[in-house]
DNA sequence: GCCGGGCGTAGACACTGTCTACGCCCGGCA
DNA sequence: TGCCGGGCGTAGACAGTGTCTACGCCCGGC
């Protein structure tokens, strides 16, 4: 795309097709190289490292996360109703792409050379994704009556405090630990019990839902 | 200890100084046994597969943890100092011992076998701590007013999100993502900024400090 | 006093990520 | 038209890993 190399293109294709099939223990260098059917050797031409190209894969992630964050608000128009539904797309995504989740925040991946071409570290590549958040927790801020948004942290932290709930939560939740506090079924089973402990999280930092 | 081994326990000794010192990343099968001055076959006659050692070492974190847990309640006595207490506790261990805590909370190692010797799996090590939590949580709502407590979710689901909340801000600390959001320094500076971020977590879930 | 099993050793095996030498093929230039 | 050069993929070597197997030692029980 940016030089041409299609090559980069399918690696990083092939990448992402195994975390989501075998988890981040089955994206194997020789692995990626053999789904995207070419010699061991050759992703070292795109990619100078093997921890390089896990990064790209991950930004495809915070790419991804990104946009499913801006479609979700686009459905609703009251802040406050945006920001739900941002969380809601946040803990989905990584529920249901455990390994892209916990490749994207693998914390020997963040600052990794910048890309061959000039791309972006993958720190910067999340970076959008986290002003959203924040913009999102502001607005709400925004609506709130004096009284209540006087009392309550300022913005920056309380947007801090809420995204690392929401992160949280996905790690407790497939951890399988959250299920056993709440008394559900074993960490095994499908049941989404977490979408009432997403609401409960949101409500904890922003105060019940305005009348 | 429980038939007389001692290597045993010198492996997983060893598998915790190499954590604490280099990271989740150094810490490889023969790399322990060079530690523990053995040869790289012998930890195989304590622990069947790799996985089984590295999940003995996460244990070691769990009752570490759970230990600093027990002593910052005892510093105080009114729960919800205990669980201000605890709340530190808990983030402080994981900021200071970054390696141990992302091994104890790697989702591979929950369900090895159970240990050769019969002892229990990771998961069960670790429901101890998580009752803990779950306990302060219920004695803090017990003397909160009632007005207050009716309004507020089942104790279970706010001790969930609490400790959800603990956990993605170490998580997300350690990325370094919440410095650039509350305006901090960069990730690589030291200051304890997230002292704040406690306290701000802790409130949203309990409420404003009772007078 | 001898045998047997627990436990550590040593080597092999398949596999990994990285590095290096090689060859092909395609575009620019005389 | 013919040649040259560099990008790009191939193939093999190398050190290192986790696992498996054969071996030897040494100590306790019949």
């Amino acid at each position: 795309m940016t030089d041409g190399g299609s090559l980069r293109e399918r690696l990083v294709d092939a990448g992402v097709d195994l975390v989501l099939a075998g988890g981040t223990a089955s994206v194997g260098l020789r692995e990626i190289a053999r789904r995207a059917g070419v010699s061991h050797g050759a992703p070292r031409r795109h990619f100078p490292t093997h921890d390089s190209l896990l990064s790209a894969i991950a930004r495809r992630g915070f790419e991804d996360l990104h946009a499913r964050f801006a479609t979700a608000t686009a459905g609703a128009d009251a802040p406050r109703a945006q920001l739900a539904a941002a969380a809601r797309s946040y803990v989905g995504y990584a529920l249901d792409h455990r390994g892209m989740f916990e490749l994207m925040f693998r914390h020997d991946l963040l600052d990794g050379a910048p890309q061959a071409d000039g791309g972006p570290r993958l720190r910067e590549t999340s970076l959008p994704l986290f002003r959203a958040i924040v913009d999102l927790v502001v607005r709400c801020r925004a609506e709130q009556d004096a009284a209540t948004a006087a009392a309550a942290p300022p913005a920056a932290v309380t947007a801090a405090a809420l995204w690392s709930n929401l992160h949280g939560l996905v790690q407790l939740w497939t951890w399988g630990s959250l299920q056993v506090v709440l008394g559900a079924d074993g960490p095994g089973a499908e049941s989404p019990h977490y979408e009432q402990l997403v609401t409960a999280v949101i409500d904890a930092h922003l105060g019940p839902v305005p009348a």
